[in-house]
DNA sequence: TCTACAGTGAACCATATGGTTCACTATCAA
DNA sequence: TTGATAGTGAACCATATGGTTCACTGTAGA
């Protein structure tokens, strides 16, 4: 796959932006118009719009405007590859590392609970 | 932690760059100078180091330098972070799809081909 | 038909990024 | 001590990024 590299490029740094990863988090409990979005992130319609763009040029999200409002949802792409990157580099030199797992299921616990104090 | 998100903001950064991916996956196979990886990546020293400093920030490279030459190493940090994170979004709203361990593990060799097909 | 609303696109702005060159320091080895 | 080597830092450059405002289009409702 010739794309491979790009992909892994555009994903990661769709990733680095907080407010795209709070959308993708908001997604992931409804879908929601780029109005919707704009308001909840504090920013303009045009700025909201332009990260909807990256996310979903990186296959992350996906939209369809119906009437005046496009609604977004969760793209079809969930990060396989990423994890997979992620996960191959990690077995690459973690061999020393023996409760690994656990620790993942501990830090998905702490954002979890960073998630939620972020809410209130 | 505060500094959770601007943590992720700083490794996904950091992983969004191909030279800095091939640096991550040279280290893997063997630690190396500065000059050594300029060379690989047929980049300037200087251009080099704001790499090696980036991933170095991002916790993902530590470095030592004794007499002259700077050597790099892994860091101790295995995204495990990133991991968690991708690993819960794709949880999120993954429950639709059955064999997506299966799919990981295919991709997982994929790229370990694309890996190969680069060193020829 | 009129008005308000959702989105789009162009232009702009400040700052960040990925790279370079050049001048400099420090160290190794002859 | 002298020359080559490894790295560092400042300055610079082009382009990308994350945001804005403003002008515009299209649609929904009264």
């Amino acid at each position: 796959m010739v794309h491979y590299q790009a992909r892994l490029d555009r994903t990661f740094a769709a990733l680095s932006d907080v407010t795209r990863r709070g959308v993708l988090e908001q997604l992931g409990n409804t879908d929601a118009s780029v109005t919707d979005l704009a308001q909840r992130f504090h920013m303009t319609l045009t700025g909201m719009k332009k990260h909807v763009s990256i996310l979903e040029q990186a296959g992350l999200v996906t939209t369809e405007k119906v009437g005046r409002v496009r609604t977004c949802k969760l793209g079809l792409r969930q990060l396989e590859e990423e994890a997979a990157w992620i996960e191959q580099h990690r077995q690459l030199w973690s061999a020393r590392f023996d409760a690994l797992d656990e620790l993942v299921e501990h830090l998905k616990r702490e954002e979890k609970a960073d998630a939620q104090r972020k809410r209130r």
